[in-house]
DNA sequence: ACGTTTTCCGTAAACGTTTACGAGAACACA
DNA sequence: TGTGTTCTCGTAAACGTTTACGGAAAACGT
């Protein structure tokens, strides 16, 4: 079942360095005895071991994708990654990367796992999402030379590594604009917690915003919560229960809007009508609820494959002649006017 | 930065052999040899090379879970696998197994991912979810005499793999039941492509039980789509367009029940007053619609645990002194009852 | 015809482990 | 004291690759 190299070299009487380099597309080899051996590898169903491969060439060939049950999320899960692996995988494997993504423990942030795939040589690099506004993962990996990429920024480690994020300052800003333009000026803003990153960069655009329209921004219409359903089920009506309610609300998380106009229906009040709702990662749950809630949209699937670029680009190993580059680039979110505001 | 089993062998002046047998744990080596070299490797920060261990010892210490993005969804992702993937990988941790997830590209169906899996041996078995009623991947498996379980039931293969599923037939009848004795006898079943396992074992229990209680089944009120917000929607006037229109309908997935939902609200039509709905697979999205969309749940993280015992019981290398054992179990889903029916 | 280059291939070492085997020392027992 | 047993460790091979090195044969140039 399992044919090795040596299997190839006895059936072909040659040695297993010849074929070894027939196989690897080498110049020095025959044209005719090349043939032979891909057409004996292809009869003798020969795919190469790649522990042997590992160990001699110190490469894995393959990208780690953490990914991690978000504490408080035991339930429901991110779909929201899924187009941006697509892209990711699609663009690592037309360089013959493998993407895996490991799971870890609910809880521990990762640390553990992180460590246990860098540590064991598991794979050639590793991508980090949900970044965190000081990001102990991110800390450990540019002391311990690993190379990585983020889908998210942090203020942690230099500016060393290659980072794609979504532009949430201007999309909480544009959010308040248009809000804003509609009569709107009580605003509320329902995120998750602010060491997450984009909830951080989320809340800045939208007070920022207020400011420049010379709107006082009131503590009281601000709530943030777990980031899934119940979460903005269990916050929203903290906001609602301020002096002066608001008549818009934006959501920073597609789950958190869900929980949230679930809320408001129990109070009797109906997005689109009573209620201004606006989210900012738009999702497939946002264009089919009903209301359509008005949303920002990110190009996700084109998202993975830039930071793929980006990161195989980063690693002297795998770039190109002229040597490792780091980028950092923000992407902007596109607004999705539908019916909910 | 990478230290290896030869870096502690001279810096404790002993043979690698007598490091390695420290390291596993083996009897024949002094209790007083064993402390320094377990010091040694926590101050050196050894950590094996996974590559070095794979090779030698023939397996990788990990299983694989095939992801894949369904064709027709691009958009929507699985988040219906990570409490069971909580679950799988927290088991398969005890025994010192890695769980990496494999992304495929949409649309081949996971054979060529697969493949690759296999033949360059990244894993020492597979786990396959979504399981078709006739199921390539498990012809493939069985075949190559790779070690695989299944989340789903298949009629592919010996029957000499483990598997878990839901009762989906039995779910199917409770639902009818459940609506008959509520006074419905027009009820509609929403579903995605048959060769979904659990559509058809869903549609099953769906015809037995309207016969049982002396219902025709009418062959209008029943509709399939892809599965998911968009499937739903498009699928779901479908069924309201007969000359006896419902009323009820059973949705055999919460996405497609979101869909669904817009096109009724669309036609003016109000689950829970207007309309019995009922979703087969319960999620958050279920609790949090409003209404709160009745459905039948799983228990998707003691499942995980579950099939990784039973993975790690079939593989003869995991596997206690007992010997392989084969094992197929078919769990229930528990009703929710909310306020859609 | 002779030196030089090119083409092609075999040899063997190396990657980091694990493990079968055997040997020396210490110990037990008569 | 001699024999057998137990403890502990070193030696070396093996897993499946890749690749540096060198050499034989062929091709080339004058």
């Amino acid at each position: 079942m399992a044919s090795s190299i040596h299997d190839l070299a006895r059936h072909l009487n040659i040695s297993i360095g010849t074929v070894s380099r027939a196989l690897n597309g080498r110049a020095d080899v025959n044209a005719d005895t090349r043939q032979r051996v891909l057409e004996a590898a292809r009869t003798l169903n020969y795919s190469p071991n790649q522990s042997g491969r590992s160990l001699r060439q110190g490469a894995t060939h393959s990208i780690a994708f953490m990914l991690q049950p978000h504490p408080g999320d035991q339930q429901y899960g991110e779909p929201f990654f899924i187009p941006f692996l697509i892209g990711l995988q699609a663009k690592l494997a037309e360089s013959g990367l493998d993407l895996i993504v490991v799971m870890g423990a609910p809880g521990d942030y990762q640390q553990e796992r992180l460590r246990r795939v860098v540590e064991t040589r598991r794979a050639d690099a590793v991508v980090l999402a949900w970044t965190r506004r000081e990001d102990e993962r991110i800390d450990y990996l540019t002391q311990a030379g690993f190379p990585f990429a983020t889908l998210g920024r942090s203020r942690s480690g230099a500016k060393s590594y290659p980072s794609l994020d979504l532009d949430f300052e201007k999309a909480g800003a544009d959010a308040v604009d248009r809000l804003v333009a509609r009569g709107h000026r009580r605003i509320a803003a329902i995120r998750p917690s602010l060491n997450l990153n984009f909830a951080y960069l989320f809340l800045d655009g939208y007070r920022k915003a207020l400011r420049r329209h010379g709107i006082e921004v009131d503590p009281e219409l601000i709530a943030s919560g777990f980031i899934n359903e119940a979460g903005g089920y269990e916050v929203t009506p903290h906001v609602m229960r301020s002096k002066d309610p608001p008549t818009a609300i934006i959501f920073n998380n597609d789950a958190m809007a869900l929980g949230g106009c679930k809320a408001l229906a129990e109070m009797g009040i109906r997005p689109g009508h009573d209620m201004a709702v606006t989210v900012i990662v738009d999702t497939p749950l946002c264009r089919y609820f009903s209301p359509a809630l008005t949303a920002f949209r990110p190009a996700l699937e084109p998202m993975g494959q830039r930071l793929a670029e980006m990161l195989l680009a980063s690693i002297p190993a795998f770039a190109g002649p002229q040597g490792p580059r780091i980028m950092r680039e923000v992407w902007p979110l596109e607004l999705v006017a539908r019916d909910s505001d």
